[in-house]
RNA sequence: GCGCCCGUAGCUCAGUCGGAUAGAGCACCCGCCUUCUAAGCGGGUUGUCGCAGGUUCGAUUCCUGCCGGGCGCGCCA
């Protein structure tokens, strides 16, 4: 429809009906689809479409509105694809779309099948997508959850959108909390006090029995080789707890990056020699730092201590480095909302390698997960060993209820997670709702083959599909493939949540509404393959968009 | 002090190229299963879009200031 209105105001620009510098932008048709106002209207009296674009004009062109509209009407008026066609307000036009116009995006999905809801918006981008990162020091918590599921389905919706996307994982497993950690765990088989600093859940008691009914030696040795070797043991048992976990959640990486092999080699030599030939790296008081405020920072940032260790930010700069040294065009850092002071660091370490900040790294910043049961707040403290694990929750609320709740609010929002709302099966709870949507279909097209209905490609009628329950819900179908490339190009995994609730809402609608299938004796006629098919392909969408927040499509519940 | 995020219905929250009467679910009331899954549908009630200015045909949306809440600002990791 874009492309209609750029096609009547190219003309009437030929014919000088218009003349102004914006018109001409308008005019351009492979631009149209992002250049020109148009919107599916909330009110259903305004058509299909409507479109601003005569309110746009108006100043520049030094006509009112309306005339304008009116022009462009007059223009579209021989379209057939074009039902109905209407100036209103101030100077709307408003588009009803011709019904087998409308109803043909049916075939297209069914066609297309999986793939609808693809696209290549953002094909030949690479994109490195790092989230959850947590320490190996213990079990995955709430915040680290968010990301697992979130940061997941935005690796799916890129995917989706043409890029090719990398997960990764990056390991801190370097420095002063790793030592700590292998002497908690010391102390806990050794049965003495742990650190004043150190990790005090009782899954280090769990990891020491179980290190130590391996290698009962590791206590005996002298006290700094043996935290070591308790480190080194914990370490291993504990980033495999995480992996299992993730599995089991249904998040997958492509790569685990250890901190550790950014300091092994020559990595770091290279970094730093990267960053000394673009010239903001200086020494003082001993130290090597980044002059970081060349881009806005509020300070400088020390690399080197003046001891010769590295520091965390050297690690991080490190490893930005090494990710664009291995082809990522854009690096996306997925942050809670804790580590948000990290972003100007970050962008700044960007431009000081020579790199444009705007572009080649984002950050997504995750706020805070708050966690309610029997009406209370869960209050999370480490200390106190409350801390909910990604494993609790699942196992409270299973892996789909988990995963969806997480991903259908933006992540800058703050949200609660109702955990009692959650294990309820019914419409309170949005993802058994769209679930719920899909195996009603599911049921629905299983008697339809009983019933030797014929649907799909070659039996379709959109003609007939005129119903307003209809015409809503096929509107609803058309809109998926942007509401996948919005979501991917604004970061957006939500989005795809919310699409599918209305879609399960639109369809709940019409199945109440319009008789699918033949009642009784009736014949199987032509309007009851017609919406079969509308209803296989209502099916098919919902199940792509379950299927990009990585949340299962049940044929039965 | 500086920086980031948030402030929309009683509750939890949607709402990004600025658009027509600001939405959804829950909660509350009333209807709908002798044939496709009632885990559903339909109807009713609910608002100073934090406050004050500005930009313009039009602002919940963009800009500025303020108020309220959350979180950060190390040669820690």
């Amino acid at each position: 429809m874009a492309e209609a209105l750029a096609e009547a105001i190219s003309v009437a620009l030929k014919n000088g009906e218009l003349t102004s510098d914006i018109a001409k932008t308008f005019a351009d048709k492979t631009l149209a689809i992002e250049n020109i106002p148009l919107e599916r209207p909330k009110n259903r009296e305004h058509g299909d479409y409507a479109s601003s674009i005569a309110l746009a004009l108006a100043k520049n062109e030094g006509k009112a509105p309306r005339d304008i509209a009116t022009l462009i009407q007059s223009k579209l008026l021989s379209n057939n694809a074009i039902a109905k066609i209407e100036v209103a307000g101030p100077g709307f036009i408003n588009i009803t779309l011709d019904k087998s116009s409308q109803g043909s995006i049916v075939n297209r999905i069914l066609k297309e099948r999986e793939n609808f809801g693809k696209s290549n918006s953002l094909s030949g981008i690479s994109i490195n997508l790092e989230f959850i990162s947590a320490n190996p020091t213990g079990p995955l918590h709430l915040g680290h959850t968010r990301w697992a599921a979130v940061g997941d389905a935005l690796a799916r919706v890129l995917s989706a959108a043409g890029a090719r996307v990398v997960r990764e994982f990056y390991i801190n497993d370097r420095g002063n909390q790793m030592d700590l950690f292998g002497a908690s765990i010391r102390a806990s088989v050794l049965g003495i006090p742990r650190p004043e600093d150190g990790y005090q859940g009782d899954y280090i008691e769990e990891l020491g029995k179980l290190i130590d009914a391996q290698r009962p030696d590791l206590k005996k040795l002298p006290e700094s080789e043996s935290i070591a070797e308790f480190r080194e043991a914990g370490y291993a048992l504990q980033l495999q707890q995480q992996k299992d976990v993730l599995d089991e959640f249904g998040t997958h990486f492509d790569i685990w990056f250890s901190e550790r092999t950014l300091h092994s080699g020559e990595d770091w030599e290279k970094s730093l020699n990267k960053l000394r030939t673009q010239g903001h790296v200086f020494e003082s008081e001993g130290a090597v730092w980044l002059r970081t405020t060349d881009f806005g920072d509020d300070k400088d940032r020390v690399l080197v201590k003046s001891g010769g260790e590295l520091t965390y930010f050297a690690s991080d700069t490190a490893y930005y480095l090494n990710k664009r040294a291995r082809g990522f065009d854009i690096c996306i850092y997925m942050l809670g909302a804790d580590h948000h002071g990290y972003v100007a660091r970050l962008k700044t370490t960007a431009a000081c390698s020579g790199d444009d900040p705007d572009s080649n790294i984002e950050v997504l910043i995750g706020q805070m997960v708050k966690i309610i049961e029997g009406g209370e707040e869960l209050k999370l403290s480490k200390r106190a060993g409350t801390i909910i694990t990604l494993e609790e929750l699942v196992e409270k609320v299973g892996v789909d209820a988990a995963r969806y709740t997480l991903i259908r609010y933006p992540t800058d929002t703050p949200m609660v997670m109702d955990l009692d709302l959650l294990k309820k099966r019914t419409n309170e709870n949005p993802v058994y709702y769209v679930q719920y949507a899909y195996a009603r279909i599911a049921a629905l097209l299983r008697n339809a083959e009983e019933l030797r209905v014929q649907y799909g490609l070659d039996s379709y009628n959109p003609e007939l599909l005129g119903h307003q329950r209809e015409r809503e819900l096929l509107g609803a179908l058309a809109e998926y493939p942007e509401i996948v490339a919005q979501s991917a190009r604004l970061r957006q995994p939500h989005r795809i949540a919310r699409f599918i609730e209305e879609l399960a809402t639109l369809y709940h609608g019409f199945y109440n509404d319009c008789r699918v299938l033949p009642m009784g004796e009736e014949k199987v006629s032509d309007l009851h393959n017609a919406r079969a098919s509308l209803c296989a392909a209502t099916a098919q969408t919902i199940k792509n968009g379950l299927s990009l927040l990585g949340v299962s499509a049940p044929e039965r519940m």
